[in-house]
DNA sequence: CTGTTAGCGCTTTCAA
DNA sequence: TTGAAAGCGCTAACAG
C-alpha cells in the first residue's frame, strides 16, 4: 500500500496538494490535479481510513448495539437492519455491528472505545440500561429504537411505535368482535414494549367496563423459543377451561405456536379462536392457515428513521432531542372473527 | 475525551509507560501501575481506537461484503450473519457491514479503503466478480462464502456447500420415489450455486438413463420476489399439461409460492405433487402445510467457518489456501411421496 | 494556486 | 524498570 507521500513525490508536489486533489477542499490547477491523479493511479493509491479519521476526528461509521450476551438478530431485527443499511448506504456511512461481549469488556476495563461517530441502541430496558447510562456519561451521540429508561425520556432522541396505542387498538378490535376473554401472550416482562402494550390492553379492557379478572397475560420466558412459548401457554390455557376466545401474540412465530396448539386441541381458527399478532413478516403471516391478522410495526422504517435521526445529530451539532413515532398498520387477514354467542 | 498524555501527566509518568500499563508489553512496577490506573479512572480515559490502529496497522475489524446495488439481507443471510457474529464476538473482532454503493464508490474514484483487516465476500458470481478481482490486486485478505470465479478457484480460501452433490441428492431422492418429470426452480442463472446445482440435477437425471428432454429448469428472474416466481412458474407449468410430478425449489419462500399455485389449481401436496427445497428455515418450513422437506444448508455454520478461516488467515500470515465444504442435511418432512403410477 | 509545518493519539524503537 | 523521540498516514492552519 502506497502512502500520500509517495504519490506526492511521484507527482512532484507537496502532500497537502495531493490531499486537496482528493478532498477538493481548495482549488487545484487542472494541470497539477491531472498529474496527481495519474501518480495515484500508477501507485494504486488509496487513502488510509484510519489516518484520515485520526486527523479529522470523525470516522463516518455508526454502530448498532444489540443487548444481551450473544449478538443475535431476529426476523424483526433483520427488517430493521435493512432500514438502517439503506440509509447508511445513501449517506455514505458504514455500519459497525457491536459484537464484543460484556464479559470481555469488563475483563479489559479500559478497552478502546468503538471507532464510531455515534450509535443506535436496540431494545432498551425500562430501568437502568447500562448501555445508555454509559453513553450518556461519555457524551457519545446515540439514538434509541424503542423507549428509553424513564429518567432519560426527555433527554434522548428515539424512535418508537406507539405501543400503548397498539395494545389498545388490538384489544378494542377484539372487543368489537365480541371477545371478552382475551389472552395476551406478551414479550419478556422487562422490555419496555411489553409494559406499554400491556397497559394499552388493560386500558381497553377496563374502559369497556370489564373487571381486572379479565386480564389474562403471560410474559415470554426467554429460556423458551417464542414458538414453544406460544404453543405451551395456549395449550395450557385452552385446556384449563378458561373460556378464552381470542389470543394476542407478540410475534408471528409465537402465533405459529398458538396455531399448532389450537389444531392439536381441535380448536378451529378463526371459528373457535381468534388470533392477532404484533409484527408482520408478510411472507410468514401469509403462509399460516388461515393467514394471520397482524399489526405491522414497520421495522424497516424504524431502522431507517433511527439512522436519519442519528446522522442528523452528528452532522448538525445543535440539533435537538426528538422523538419520532412510527405509525403501525393494521393488516387484516383471516385469523379473527366474531365471537360465538 | 481525555488522551494518553493527560493520563501520563496526572500520573507523573511518560506516555510510553501509560501505554505499557495497558498493553502489558513490558514490565511496569506495581506502584507505578497503580498510579496510572488510578489516573485513568479519574479522567475516564479510553484509548482512541483510530490512533491505535494507525500505529499498529491493524484494526481488528473484519468486513462483510454483499453484492448488488442495495445491501439487503435475506433469511439465509441472516442465519449466516449470526454465525459470523458469534465468531467475531468470541475472538474480539468487530464486524463492519459494507454499505457503500458501487455508484458512490465509482464517483469517488479513490475512495478510502475500508478500515478492515480482511473481508468476507458473499454470493460471488461465476465470472469476473469485480469485488474479488479488486481484492486480489490489492492484496487484501479475504475469504469467500460460495465458490470463487473459476480462474481463482485454487488461489482463494472459501467455504461452501457441495452444491453439485446437493443437486444430485435431491434429484436422486425424487427419482427414487418414481418421479421423472421434475421441475427445477433455480436461483438466478449467474450465481455459481445455481450452476452447480443444475449440473447435479442434470447428472442425476442422465445417470438414470433419462434423456435431455427431461431437463426442466427455470432460473429466478430477480425482478420478481422468489415467492411470486415460484407461484407463477408453477402455475404456468402445471397448466401447460407437462406432467410435472415434483418440484425442486431454491428456497423456502419460493416453495411457498409453489404451494399456493398448487392449491389454486387443485393439486394436493404431496399426493399429486412432491415439493422439496434447498435451505431450511425451520420455523418457516414447519408451518407450511404439509411441512416442507428441505436440504439444510447450515447457513450459520457457513458464516462461522468463513469467519474462522479469515481470522486464521489474519493471525497467521503463512497460513495456506483452504476450501471448506460445509455438510448439508436432508430434512425429511411431509412434502414428498411416491409418484402415482 | 501551492508548500511548510504542526499536529491527531497512539505504539515502538533506542537509550538510560 | 522507565523516559525521550520518532513515526503511523493523513488534514489543517499559516505563509507565500
Amino acid at each position: 500500500m502506497s502512502s500520500i507521500n509517495e504519490v506526492a513525490k511521484l507527482a512532484g508536489v507537496s502532500k497537502s496538494t495531493v490531499s486537496n486533489v482528493f478532498s477538493q477542499k481548495r482549488p487545484i490547477s487542472k494541470e497539477v490535479s491531472e498529474r496527481v491523479l495519474q501518480a495515484a493511479r500508477e501507485l494504486n493509491y488509496k487513502p488510509n481510513y484510519m489516518a484520515r479519521s485520526l486527523a479529522v476526528k470523525q470516522t463516518r461509521i455508526i454502530g448498532i448495539n444489540m443487548p444481551g450476551e450473544r449478538a443475535k438478530f431476529s426476523q424483526f431485527h433483520l427488517s430493521l437492519l435493512n432500514g438502517v443499511l439503506s440509509e447508511c448506504y445513501e449517506k455514505g456511512y458504514r455500519l459497525l455491528v457491536n459484537t464484543l461481549s460484556a464479559d470481555f469488556k469488563e475483563k479489559v476495563e479500559f478497552i478502546a472505545s468503538d471507532p464510531v461517530d455515534g450509535e443506535i441502541i436496540l431494545d432498551p430496558t425500562e430501568e437502568n440500561d447500562k448501555r445508555v447510562e454509559d453513553r450518556m456519561n461519555q457524551g457519545i451521540p446515540f439514538v434509541i429504537v424503542g423507549k428509553p429508561p424513564k429518567i432519560f425520556e426527555t433527554a434522548i432522541s428515539y424512535v418508537d411505535n406507539d405501543n400503548f396505542a397498539i395494545g389498545t387498538q388490538v384489544t378494542n378490535y377484539l372487543l368489537s368482535l365480541g371477545h371478552v376473554r382475551i389472552l395476551f401472550l406478551n414479550a419478556p416482562e422487562y422490555r419496555t414494549v411489553s409494559k406499554d402494550r400491556y397497559q394499552g390492553y388493560k386500558y381497553a379492557l377496563t374502559s369497556a367496563g370489564l373487571s381486572n379478572d379479565s386480564l389474562l397475560v403471560s410474559f415470554l420466558d426467554e429460556r423458551k423459543t417464542s414458538a414453544e412459548f406460544g404453543y405451551e401457554r395456549t395449550k395450557a390455557v385452552l385446556e384449563s377451561g378458561s373460556n378464552v376466545t381470542a389470543i394476542i401474540a407478540d410475534s408471528n412465530k409465537m402465533a405459529s405456536g398458538v396455531y399448532r396448539a389450537a389444531e392439536e386441541l381441535g380448536y378451529r381458527i378463526p371459528e373457535d379462536l381468534s388470533v392477532i399478532s404484533f409484527s408482520n413478516e408478510s411472507s410468514y403471516a401469509n403462509i399460516l392457515n388461515p393467514p394471520l391478522t397482524c399489526i405491522d410495526l414497520n421495522a424497516e422504517m424504524l431502522g431507517k428513521e433511527a439512522t436519519k435521526l442519528l446522522l442528523e445529530n452528528l452532522e448538525d451539532k445543535n440539533s435537538i432531542v426528538k422523538r419520532i413515532i412510527i405509525p403501525s398498520e393494521f393488516v387484516e387477514r383471516g385469523s379473527c372473527r366474531k365471537a360465538n354467542e
